[in-house]
DNA sequence: TATTTAGTTTAGTACTATCTAAACTAAGTT
DNA sequence: AACTTAGTTTAGATAGTACTAAACTAAATA
């Protein structure tokens, strides 16, 4: 029992994940890179939701197959986004992860750290190029200045439309 | 005239653009990389957007050093995207491009199109995954199963939340 | 019909992101 | 103190994407 043991402490050949399992993964891999993450960070959380006990980065490893490396920065991913909890178990020496299931709370809390710093970022960015068109008014045909002036003002248009709805849309989500 | 006609065709080394244009330039070539496109083709579109006329693809490739090819392509995704329309010039023989400047229209048939269409993928393969689960109830452990259904279950309840959104956010959009 | 021009498609290049393997760090065990 | 073991970090391999240049197609002009 002493050598090779990173090749023989595998769990077991353990029973492939049942089919509704392989599923949900395939599910947030998909999810994940729609949102710009590794596709395996979204599988180690699909395989976190589902499972009924907490699991070590070998028992997830020998789910998904996947490197340590991979896992240790997946999980660092997840858990910065709160995605994911560790959990000690007593009696072991190895990291545990579960799922976060509250959803719902992620959603929220991305709404704030993501959506809302973007919306404000894009305000922030059309501010200045509205300035940048006034100090530049002098280089510009007067015909050239007012369709700029004038497009500009449409997406300054739609940009309040859209903070219209962020209040809405807070309260809905809260 | 005749000949090495690609090269100096090249309509004058045309005054470089106005310092508004680069930033909105650069403005939407992130939002274009952050909707997962290239970030040239925003930055066709912010260049149409501004231009006070039809621009050929001469003259786009021209104001944002694009090669022919990424210009066909790139013209073509907006295209079909509708961000922008063809125009024909009397006596020209080449295409021009304009800007569909009515984004709103755009965010609202981008809704339809790509937002509605994912909530009723997520909402088929969440159907699909408690199905599976049936099948295999026999294969898992009654806890098991009992905390994956449980788990299901908790998504469907998140997507009917989000479903009730659905109507409102379409109110708000039109 | 031959030539020029506009636009598309293809082949190849450069760059980026994600992964693995292996070196490394740190902490527990004997 | 020597040895495992868990986890992080790094270097390198691989794959995918976006671009360019050039071959190609089609249409207009001479």
């Amino acid at each position: 029992m002493a050598l090779a043991s990173q090749v023989t402490t595998r769990k077991t050949d353990s029973k492939p994940l049942p089919r509704v399992w392989l599923e949900l993964l395939d599910v947030c891999g998909r999810l994940a890179q729609a949102l710009n993450f590794p596709r395996s960070v979204g599988e180690i959380y699909g395989l976190l939701y589902l499972s009924p006990n907490p699991m070590s980065a070998q028992e997830i490893g020998d789910a998904i197959s996947l490197s340590k490396g991979s896992i240790s920065t997946g999980t660092r991913q997840l858990l910065s986004l709160g995605c994911i909890r560790k959990v000690w178990l007593q009696e072991e020496r190895k990291d545990h992860f579960v799922a976060v299931l509250e959803l719902g709370d992620l959603v929220r809390s991305a709404y704030g750290s993501i959506f809302k710093v973007r919306a404000d970022n894009a305000e922030r960015r059309l501010k200045e190029l509205i300035e940048t068109l006034a100090e530049e008014k002098n280089d510009l045909s007067k015909e050239d200045h007012a369709i700029i002036k004038d497009r500009l003002q449409r997406l300054v248009k739609l940009q309040k439309r859209a903070h219209q709805f962020l209040p809405i849309i807070e309260r809905l989500i809260k």
